[in-house]
DNA sequence: GTCTATAACGAGATAGAC
DNA sequence: GTCTATCTCGTTATAGAC
């Protein structure tokens, strides 16, 4: 965990920053990196813009803190549920990681900062493409796993899959806040998890179709 | 036509009205709507951030705009897809739509405004809903008959498979974006065109599952 | 319609005292 | 570590001449 003003530098962070990581982070993922400022953490923890300097040299900086902080948070939760459960079930925890941050009014940190990458700074592009890279490759690995098991299915590569479920679930959560309902997600969730589940059958998923698997 | 000041202006829109939006559009849809100002757009043009200020008195106006006349084009593309070609052809010309946008280097406008929501004007907000809500209310209708006439096969309700899909549409293109790789989004495409094509069997989905039902 | 000029404010950032 | 004070720049927006 190096959150803190170079990318090699080791120092825990202080309780200030953590207090500062936490309310940057929740206005990130509320207004985007490009939709909050530095005052804006001063005056709901109670210091001082100069005071975050200190703590956060530039906002870039703060930005990477806080992509790397996050990432790491969300990687520990996916090695968490990869030590536990099996296939569906780690998908389906998977999907809720996603849920649970619908749920607290938050955008995920990273899809929002991919929309805005063309205006973030380059430090912070690189970090944030790393937090998808390291999604693609668990999913990849546990929906192959899946497959081979007989628990799940999909069709083609898992990496082809794996990024597919990744942008529903992001576009999901981007469009759910649009709307005030929590439903939208659920919903979108629901028929993935469907669509997947291996015991689940596929038949009559097309009213008309249904009687022609004749056709090959 | 209401491009202008009022919702209520029924005034066509000027030549330099029209190319500033022109400006406006591709750079809300490349940086954020907090991502670009009228001194961008001035420069670009060569004129005064002032006449900027004559044709759209606010920015908030000019947002509007943009989502009216985004919207005004995409619904007018859809009613000449549905009026030409059969179920599936119309999904992956509703696809087209979206890779097309990417392929000019650009997310889409309505999503990429949806990650920006809660800083947006309130005017702004509900003209995004109503793209979304046109989106969707065209892709129901059309899976609907396309179920019905057993050209197209999904499950459940068609307006959830339609929420479904425009979320992994919107969903990756904004990753895509963050990579240098159109073919991100190809993928997905076709991933999502063979999944709902009636025509394209479903066996095999599941490696080691799918040991029954061999009709092949 | 377009201009110059400027208002009024907020942004990120720095210097230096305590 | 936190403060006051300040700098510089960019932002939206307006007034008024041409």
């Amino acid at each position: 965990m190096d959150f803190m003003k170079t990318p090699t530098s080791s120092a825990p962070p202080s309780d200030t920053a953590l207090q500062v990581m936490r309310v940057a982070e929740r206005l990130a993922q509320t207004r985007g990196f490009n939709g909050f400022s530095y005052a804006d953490i001063a005056v709901e923890l109670g210091i001082t813009k100069a005071s975050l300097h200190y703590h956060f040299a530039t906002k870039a900086q703060l930005g990477c803190a806080l992509i790397i902080s996050y990432r790491e948070r969300f990687n520990a939760g996916l090695a968490e549920i990869e030590a536990r459960f099996d296939a569906m079930r780690r998908l389906r925890s998977y999907i809720q990681l996603y849920d649970k941050v619908l749920l607290s009014d938050r955008m995920c940190l990273c899809g929002m900062l991919a929309a805005e990458y063309s205006t973030l700074p380059a430090v912070m592009q690189r970090e944030l493409r790393l937090f998808f890279d390291a999604n693609e490759q668990w999913l990849e690995r546990n929906l192959e796993q899946g497959r081979a098991a007989g628990r799940v299915k999909f069709r083609g590569p898992a990496l082809e899959f794996a990024r597919t479920l990744t942008a529903t679930l992001e576009g999901a959560m981007l469009l759910a806040r649009s709307y005030q309902e929590p439903g939208r997600f659920a919903a979108t969730a629901r028929h993935l998890l469907q669509e997947m589940d291996a015991a689940i059958s596929t038949e009559g998923q097309s009213a008309a179709a249904a009687g022609k698997r004749k056709s090959r």
